[in-house]
DNA sequence: CCGCGAAGGTTGCGGCAGCATTACGGGGGC
DNA sequence: GCCCCCGTAATGCTGCCGCAACCTTCGCGG
C-alpha cells in the first residue's frame, strides 16, 4: 500500500511515515501542491492525507483539480482547522474523509482502512436529461446555467427516473423513492406529483417527456 | 434517497428526520437492532445511521451482522462514544465514517454525501434475448437504446420466458407468472396475450420467436 | 392420404381499471 | 397574513385485457 502525504510540519511527517511503515505502508512525502500534483501523474496511490494550511496556499485547492484530472483516490485531510462547518466544507470538495489535529495514529490508520473499503469512485455523479444537468446527490436541476427550482417531491420523482433514464421505474419504486415507510398514501399523490411535474417541465423546456406504463410505472424519455 | 436511522432517543430522531427531509431525504427510523436488520431485508438503502448505545444492546454488533448477509451498505455511527480508540473500534469493524454527538446537521449531510460518492448499482442482472435486453427485477426492456413499451400482462409473460429462453415454460408457470391466486380465467386469455406479445414483437424487430410445444407450454428462442 | 377432434392462433368488442388533470383546502414557513 | 406545497377527491378518458367467435395447425388412426 502507497500513500502520498502532503504536510509542512516535518516532524509530524516524520513521525507519520515512521508509523505507517510499521503497518507496511509506503508514505511519499511532500510539502507543495504543485509537487503533490506532480507526483499523482507518476504513481497511482491507494490514498492521500492532505494537510489543509500549507506554505503554498490552501490544501483543499488541490482535491478539485485532483478529481478534474480524473484522479479518484481517497483523500483524508487533516488539519488543525476542526470545526465543524470547516469540515463541512472540506468535504464538500471532494474529500472523503476528514481528521482533526491532533489524532491518534491508529485513528488515521482506520480511517484510511476505512476508506479504502470502499470501491473505487468511477461514477459520474451527474445526470444529463434533455436540456437539464441533474445532481442526484445535491439534488441539483439546472438548465443550462440556470437552476430549476422545483418543490421536493417533484424534485424526487425527476430525480428517481433520470438515474434509470430510458428505462421504467416501477410505481412502487417511486413511492418508495417519495415516502418513507410511515407515511402511508391513500390517494393519486403520486400521480398528482407527476402531473404537476410534467407541467413544470413542459413550461421550463426541460426537453425530457415523462410516459407511463399502464399498470407498471413511469419512464423518463428525452425528445 | 432513503435512509434508515437507528436511534434511541426520539426527540433527536425527529429531529433528524426533519432536517434530512429538507434536503430531500426519506428516512425510516426505528429504535431496535432487530428491527433494523428485517428493514435493510425489505428496503435497500443508500445509507445507515447507527447509535452505539440502544436499548437492545451496543448498535456497533449490527454491522458485522449486516456484513454477513451481504449487505454493503455504508453505514455512519453516530454516538457520544467518541474517545479516539472507539472510533476506531468502530470504523475497523465495518462502519464506514463515525460522527460524535453533538454535531451539526450539516455536517451529517456532509458525510452522508461523501459516503454515497461511490458508484450507482453494481451490477444488475439482465438477461438478453435476440435484440433486447431484459431486466427482470425492473421489468423493462429496450432494444438498444430504445425501451420497448409493453402492456403489463404481455411482459410479465416476456419476462418469464426470457429467463428460460431455450427451454420449454409450462403453460401453469405461464399462468402463475400473469395471474396472482385470486384471479380465474376461464379463456383462452393466455393464449391471447401470447399472440399480441407475438406482434408486438415482430414489429418492433426484437430478434425472436415464441414457439408452442402442443400441450405442454411454450418456448422463446433467439432467431 | 384423408378425416376428425383437440389445441392453439387471431381478432373485434365492451367493461372497467388505471391514469391525467384540476380544483380545493389544510398546514407549514417566512 | 400570505404563499406555496401537497394530499385528497371528482371527473373524464385511454387502452388493457377478458371474453368469445372463428379460423388454423397438429397429431393420430384408419
Amino acid at each position: 500500500m502507497r500513500l502520498l502525504l502532503i504536510e509542512d510540519e516535518r516532524e509530524l511527517a516524520n513521525a507519520l511515515s515512521a508509523a505507517l511503515a510499521k503497518h507496511g505502508i509506503v508514505t511519499d512525502h511532500t510539502m507543495h501542491l504543485d509537487d503533490a500534483f506532480e507526483l499523482t501523474r507518476q504513481n497511482d496511490y491507494d490514498a492521500i492525507l492532505l494537510d489543509r494550511r500549507l506554505p503554498d496556499g490552501e490544501g483543499l485547492a488541490l482535491i478539485p483539480k485532483l478529481r478534474r484530472s480524473g484522479i479518484e483516490t481517497p483523500i483524508i485531510v487533516l488539519t488543525a482547522r476542526n470545526e465543524p462547518l470547516e469540515r463541512v466544507e472540506g468535504l464538500d470538495v471532494g474529500a472523503d474523509d476528514y481528521l482533526g489535529k491532533p489524532f491518534l495514529v491508529e485513528e488515521l490508520m482506520a480511517r484510511v482502512r476505512a476508506v479504502l473499503r470502499r470501491p473505487p469512485n468511477l461514477a459520474e455523479p451527474s445526470v444529463t436529461a434533455g436540456r437539464m444537468v441533474i445532481d442526484p446527490l445535491h439534488l441539483n436541476v439546472t438548465i443550462g446555467p440556470i437552476p430549476l427550482d422545483l418543490p421536493r417531491r417533484e424534485l424526487l420523482v425527476l430525480v428517481t427516473l433520470a438515474k434509470r433514464k430510458d428505462k421504467t421505474v416501477l410505481r412502487s419504486t417511486l413511492e418508495a423513492a417519495v415516502y418513507n415507510y410511515e407515511e402511508e398514501i391513500q390517494s393519486n399523490a403520486l400521480d398528482a406529483h407527476i402531473s404537476r411535474l410534467r407541467k413544470r417541465l413542459l413550461d421550463a423546456g426541460a426537453g425530457v417527456t415523462i410516459h407511463n406504463i399502464r399498470g407498471v410505472g413511469y419512464l423518463l424519455k428525452e425528445e
